[in-house]
DNA sequence: GTGATCACG
DNA sequence: ACGTACGTGATCACC
């Protein structure tokens, strides 16, 4: 038998501060019983209970024993988001066949210690769930503890047993009641004995025992006399503590443990409960099939389902559509083939197989018909792949529904349908509805209705319109070129690496005396701290740490570790770069990455599959890679890139007039902001103070703190904290800036860039200070690099369609945040050049100039300049 | 599947 | 007292 108890209160507050806060539609928040089931799942499935008690306080406690005055009285109450959700969460559970427990005049506390000390007594095994570590006291052969967390939204929780504790605090859980009685518990109000903390009581509980030994011998244990004279001066309140500090285990509550089995639950109903709470995604893991009842009764507007046609006559197809100027439409497109094709018609879907491709091509490349689909960029692809130019897509639901947020995890259909509550009347021939594309198409009317009008709403449109959909054209197109490679070479500078590696891995197993792979951090840190005990050990969640900065720290102290760091970067060249790139390569030796549009909440593109955006460039091992990425036969290379276009998007929004001075009579802004960080002429700044400054620039546009800025360029925090001071006394418009634009989010809820790109910001109410000044250190950073993430993919379209005017055979291949790279053929090399400065320069007009380098070469390496 | 590490802007 | 800069993706080890 094993019982799971749940430490109600506790878990809920978890789950309200770290989840952000989720709303229903109508405003009701949902975030902590969503994250409180998404937990308890998380937790049965780790610990399999056959029965589980979930305990909560009654709402006013009475304090019984605890009678000392101040106890609780500085608890905090709860918040009223989280009030109102809890009889809510109370409610589903009963309807999930949970048993609740709960006790006039005892808290959620003494039912864990009653239920836990009855686990005992009959010998069952006994789990409780909780995010407080008071109840670790608890913990015994037959109890565990299951200690809570949630990170970035995940439920994740440590497992507590008697050894833990031993090895965690260095003594039994009873005794962890001793350290409380002399340590104290602020939260709790239990005042412990004054001057005593942590490490002190630890100290001595693990020393003595317990405090009754420890005042029966007080006049006779080793400690200093001013210790002796805080326990003395803290005697009775140390008793009072230990007595605050007891969980009770006599609650006078149900202890047949067999009575807290699980009830078998409705379905129907429980779909109706999560249905309404806007739980789609729990409904869909339980594996409950939400009726569409339970969505209806939800939903406040109702779309008729058309019936499915899946023998159309595309001839009629065609003429509705060009009566109607308008189509919505899925095409299912599969290696530049068309398999399906489904068409929303109003009364009917159409399915038209691949025979259709006629009637397709011809919808595509007419310009009086505006084209509503899912994901523009394929439909761009296979139009590329077939000499079909396609004109007049005005709507791509993912791109629109990443305009609207940014942060979503996906952008499916069906989970935009949920979202936007897009739900239908079904027909009764509905079920001919067997493909999801089908289903889909009949909800696409709806959906783009929705998502426009939230557009329009929020003078997102042209952000669609004319940024992100002419650009999935030009993504679609570098992707299809690819960038070609030499993978003969990539081949055998990946096997001279191999060599080496192989060599250094010997020398460093002669150097350290043992074989182990070095790959393994674990294994790693083992060898370095423990069997070489080298000093700088730090440790992260799982053993020592080994990274680079701790490693570089110790270079000196031992042979290996210069061996071990030119191995790491030799494997991770090896393994990630050549073994890799030497594989995705086709036929022809092009690489074609995948430029994902819809994936930061920034508004950058990522690349992946392979990622050509992290080719290594700053140390020459790695860039020498770049010479394996060439032009074609007959063509050359053109690399151009902005110059400091975050600092000049910071001077623009920021407004700061000493900044764009700087920048308008082309100063080198990082030696100014050495010059008056440490007040001296420009012309006395040595290499130092501006590499110092440059780190503060980029700090500035991350957010900053000085802690990490001295981390970054070894110094120490006092004096990193100096050149922030005197950095923002200088600019002093960054410095309003970055003080207006936090409260400017808190106020709005999301930050935005120069062209209406948001991103919500719910992080900045959440009661963790961590979490907080993250959202704040975004909302610094966001509006800057998004703006710059607009500008060149406004660089990129100016590009592609200039090129196209020109009647140029020259083709962007490649975007890596601030640079763009064309293949162009040798004769047009010098005008493609031209070209890409000027678009990139142009794109934009801010109230600095914006300048852009560009250079040529054959190979990557060269036009890198 | 997740964490640690490291490649890029 | 605590934790510590923004945005990504790929690989490896390990559960």
């Amino acid at each position: 038998m094993t019982l799971l108890v749940v430490d109600g209160n506790s878990i809920v507050n978890r789950a309200f501060y770290g989840n952000k806060l989720l709303t229903t539609k109508d405003g009701r928040f949902t975030n902590a019983v969503y994250g409180f089931l998404t937990m308890l799942d998380k937790i049965k499935e780790e610990s399999e209970p056959n029965a589980v008690a979930i305990a909560f306080d009654l709402k006013a406690p009475t304090f019984r024993h605890k009678t000392y005055d101040g106890y609780k009285a500085n608890r905090k109450g709860m918040p009223d988001e989280l009030a109102q959700q809890m009889p809510v969460l109370k409610d589903v559970l009963k309807t999930l066949g949970y048993t609740l427990v709960e006790c006039e005049g005892f808290e959620a506390d003494d039912i864990l210690g009653t239920l836990a000390a009855e686990c005992d007594k009959t010998g069952s095994k006994c789990v409780i769930a909780t995010g407080d570590r008071d109840s670790l006291q608890l913990v015994s052969e037959n109890v565990t503890v299951r200690l809570a967390r949630t990170r970035m939204g995940k439920a994740e929780s440590d497992l507590y047993d008697v050894e833990k504790i031993r090895e965690e605090y260095g003594v039994s859980p009873q005794q962890l009641i001793e350290i409380k009685a002399l340590q104290g518990d602020t939260s709790d109000n239990i005042p412990g004995v004054a001057g005593i903390g942590q490490k002190g009581a630890g100290d001595l509980i693990r020393a003595f025992g317990t405090i009754d030994y420890i005042y029966d011998n007080i006049e006779t244990i080793d400690i200093k006399a001013s210790m002796r004279n805080k326990l003395v001066n803290g005697r009775d309140s140390a008793f009072m503590s230990k007595m605050l500090g007891t969980i009770s285990r006599d609650a006078p509550i149900d202890t047949e443990l067999s009575h807290y089995a699980v009830k078998e639950y409705d379905p129907e109903e429980v779909v109706k409960k999560l249905a309404d709470l806007e739980f789609f995604s729990l409904i869909k893991r339980w594996g409950l099939k939400a009726d569409i009842k339970a969505v209806d009764r939800v939903e406040k507007k109702e779309a008729v389902l058309p019936k499915l046609d899946t023998e159309p006559d595309t001839e009629k197809i065609l003429e509705k559509l060009k009566a109607d100027k308008k189509a919505y439409f899925i095409a299912d497109i599969y290696k530049n083939d068309l398999n399906y094709l489904y068409v929303n018609l109003g009364d009917t879907v159409a399915a038209a197989d691949s025979g259709s491709y006629e009637m397709f091509a011809h919808l595509l490349r007419d310009e009086s018909i505006e084209k509503l689909t899912v994901n523009s960029k394929a439909v761009f692809a296979f139009a590329k792949a077939h000499g079909i130019e396609v004109k007049n897509i005005t709507m791509d639901t993912q791109l629109a529904a990443y305009i609207l947020n940014p942060s979503a995890s996906d952008y499916e259909t069906g989970r935009l349908l949920d979202e936007y509550k897009i739900t239908v009347k079904y027909y009764e021939d509905s079920l001919l509805y067997s493909s999801e594309l089908a289903s889909n198409t009949a909800f696409l009317p709806a959906l783009c209705d929705v998502l426009k009008e939230k557009l329009a709403e929020f003078s997102q449109l042209d952000l669609l319109k004319n940024i992100e959909i002419p650009l999935a054209n030009v993504l679609a197109n570098m992707e299809s070129v690819g960038f070609k490679v030499d993978k003969g070479e990539i081949e055998n500078y990946g096997q001279m690496l191999g060599g080496k590696i192989s060599a250094l891995q010997e020398e460093i197993y002669d150097c350290v005396g043992d074989r182990f792979n070095i790959n393994s951090p674990k294994q790693l840190g083992a060898a370095l701290f423990e069997k070489l005990g080298l000093p700088g050990a730090k440790k992260t969640k799982s053993g020592y740490s080994t990274s680079a900065d701790v490693l570089e720290a110790i270079r000196d102290v031992h042979p290996a570790i210069d061996m071990i760091l030119e191995y790491r970067t030799l494997s991770k060249l090896k393994s990630t770069y050549c073994d890799s790139l030497a594989k995705v390569a086709d036929e022809n030796g092009r690489i074609h990455s995948i430029f994902n549009q819809t994936e930061t909440r920034t508004g950058r593109i990522s690349s992946l599959e392979p990622n050509l955006q992290n080719i290594p460039v700053r140390t020459e091992v790695g860039r020498e890679l770049r010479r394996f990425f060439i032009a074609d036969e007959g063509c050359t290379l053109i690399d151009a890139d902005y110059s400091q276009i975050e600092l000049r998007v910071l001077a623009h929004i920021a407004d700061d007039k000493e900044m764009i001075n700087a920048f308008k009579n082309n100063i080198d802004v990082h030696s100014v902001t050495a010059s008056q960080v440490f007040g001296l002429p420009v012309d006395m700044v040595n290499s130092t103070m501006r590499s110092r400054a440059k780190a503060v620039n980029f700090g500035i546009v991350y957010g900053i703190g000085a802690f990490s800025l001295a981390k970054d360029i070894g110094v120490s925090r006092k004096e990193a904290d100096s050149y922030i001071k005197a950095y923002l006394a200088h600019y002093s418009g960054v410095d309003a800036y970055m003080k207006n634009i936090v409260e400017k989010a808190k106020n709005m809820g999301f930050v935005g860039t120069m062209f209406g790109r948001r991103r919500y910001l719910p992080e900045l109410t959440a009661s963790n200070r961590n979490l907080r000044a993250f959202g704040e250190r975004v909302a610094r950073n966001m509006p800057i690099q998004g703006t710059a993430a607009d500008i060149i993919k406004i660089a990129m379209i100016r590009v592609f369609d200039r090129l196209k005017a020109e009647n140029m055979k020259s083709r962007l291949i490649l975007q890596v945040h601030d640079e763009l790279i064309v293949e162009a053929p040798d004769e047009e090399a010098e005008k493609a050049a031209q070209i890409l400065k000027e678009e990139m320069e142009n794109a934009v007009e801010l109230k600095v100039p914006l300048t852009a380098e560009s250079n040529i070469g054959k190979t990557w390496y060269d036009a890198k300049g």
